[in-house]
DNA sequence: CTGAAAGCGCTTACAG
DNA sequence: CTGAAAGCGCTTACAG
């Protein structure tokens, strides 16, 4: 078991001449151990590498750990949140048998107050770890700072928000996926042609986002004037809002491609079958359900991914490895920019 | 640590009115145990859904397991197969606290006798799982087969052979990612276009394999007869030859787009780069370096990637879980077919 | 066919 | 400031 060579608490109180519940103390520094006995098994731990039997430790401590994670509820308007439930899920499954539980709170896209709710309702049932989606960013903000206070670690996931204690961002690199958008676009769009970049968001929850994706978008293509750029903000996000806006864009102007900035582009690909105007190329985000039947069809092109589930799954094991093992974290961590098609898609894991 | 509600051996024990090593003896199917008093215990083990700490069984179980790994060595002529290897290293250092330690072996991709020495060795050596890749098919079945016959579980990766006991084969689909090609290819290709499909081999090693990629990437353009495919296999793997072939094809044909089925693709690029024909677009498979390079220049538009790391560390992973807890595993593993640009190479993880 | 006891490598009261 | 002992949930000889 004890690797060949390894060493154990059993051997360092041994060479030292102490019992294994002092070498313990100099473990997890807990107080009550002179400094020359300290500096002793400090020496003889660096001497040979000391590595904790993790497997003992957790069966030793009974504690069980209590995490949290914030995300937003799946909705009618988007199933996107599923995925990282899943993640969630997978993860806990895996370390639930090293005694940690994992509790759910959700709050809803479109009211910043059942954040602020849920928000409360976690440092009121306490808990040693959370994972959120920091969709509201002032609120966020708020709750990041308190349970800072607390010492409770904190990763944010989908989203970031800068300068906050948070032990780990795991996430979409926004910019650069809206690059490679503009590369996509490139490739299949013909020369000269006209793109539309299309925001739908209620402003200003989450188009701050949007913005960083689109200004991505338009930097792939400076500098080189083949394409031309429009663009519109919809900021109601139900269906015939948006065909409105389209309908009158597409009136006046001759579009070539369009580039939708969320996971939303299920709405233009419905509006552009409804018009006939398949011949338009759509490239949007995310693998929801409605836009994977669009990419079946071959309404929409390309979709850009950033593994949902993974982001989540990440994330409990980050706050896991922190809380348990004591490993540190990286405070950023990137997804991969995932190009799904209609013939790569089903091997597509989230 | 035990979660609220579960039971362990002692209580087992004691709710049946034996001694808990009469439970761990039908808890693990080992003899000796009355049929009366066996079945008294699997009632109860059944009744409240018992589930072993894995933890306490690690550490209670002395025994460390040895996998052994099988794999081809990087050479100057690929480095794809370090990925595989990181992917190894990587599930290693993961298990190994529960007592796995993995042995790699390494053969010469274009020696077969070097692949049938290193499985001897392996046989000769014990080993209680295996991972290889099936470079050299009947090879890989003769020795498929002693394993099989002495109950050692063994995994494929990167390549599959099929009719065999393995446990599970993890890697690519390979016709799918060839039609993925083929809808890339239509993608950047204009209208009424010549594609050339190059297969870069020695035949007949992995010949085949390249064979299924041209057959969905054909596959993709059957009934659009926008395109014209022609195709070149070229069964040296050096430079002077793969120029040579290049050569005499482009001089006689105009070409659009190379379609290369192997991550030889470097090569064309090279030739490409240095006849000054970087119009024609070409796509490759695999993230290694030199393609990157190509990729980064713009000589190269895709390259498709199948996770080689991922393909060893679900393996090794698979293999442990198999012998440590017994699990399931799938008999079939596709690897996502992730696409590769320029503007997304960055964020990959193999 | 069965059980008492020791042990895996740690942590945790408790006593001094 | 320090140590002896019990215990986490299992497995493994050993004895009967």
């Amino acid at each position: 078991m004890k690797p060949a060579g390894r060493i154990g608490v059993k051997e360092i109180a041994k060479m030292t001449n102490v019992s294994i519940a002092t070498v313990d103390r100099v473990l997890h520094n807990r107080p009550g151990v002179s400094p020359a006995t300290e500096k002793k098994i400090r020496a003889v731990i660096r001497k040979y590498n000391y590595q904790p039997n993790i497997l003992a430790r957790t069966l030793a401590t009974r504690k069980t750990l209590k995490l949290a994670a914030l995300i937003p509820a799946v909705s009618k308007e988007t199933t996107y949140w599923q995925a990282p439930l899943d993640g969630i899920d997978e993860a806990e499954n895996e370390i639930r048998q090293f005694g940690i539980a994992v509790e759910k709170y959700f709050f809803d896209l479109n009211d910043a107050q059942s954040f602020v709710r849920q928000a409360r309702k976690i440092l009121r049932n306490k808990a040693d770890g959370v994972l959120l989606a920091p969709h509201f960013a002032n609120d966020a903000e708020t709750f990041s700072r308190q349970l800072a206070d607390k010492q409770i670690p904190f990763v944010y996931i989908n989203s970031d928000v800068p300068g906050q204690e948070n032990l780990s961002y795991i996430g979409p690199h926004l910019y650069q996926s809206g690059y490679l958008g503009g590369q996509l676009a490139d490739f299949i769009g013909g020369e000269k042609s006209t793109c539309l970049v299309v925001n739908i968001s209620r402003i200003p929850d989450s188009y701050y986002y949007l913005l960083k994706k689109e200004e991505g978008f338009r930097a792939y293509f400076e500098g080189r004037n083949k394409v031309k750029i429009l663009k519109t903000d919809i900021q109601k996000t139900d269906y015939p809002s948006i065909k409105k806006e389209l309908t009158a864009l597409l009136n006046t102007h001759k579009i070539d491609l369009i580039f939708v900035t969320n996971s939303r582009v299920f709405y233009v690909a419905r509006f552009l079958e409804e018009r006939g105007m398949e011949h338009i190329r759509l490239i949007g985000f995310d693998m929801i359900d409605r836009n994977i039947r669009h990419l079946e069809e071959g309404t929409i092109d390309f979709l850009i991914s950033q593994k949902p589930r993974e982001q989540a799954y990440r994330g409990i094991l980050a706050l896991y490895n922190k809380l348990i093992k004591g490993a540190d974290v990286e405070k950023q961590c990137f997804m991969p920019i995932d190009i799904i098609t209609k013939e790569n898609y089903r091997f597509y894991t989230n």
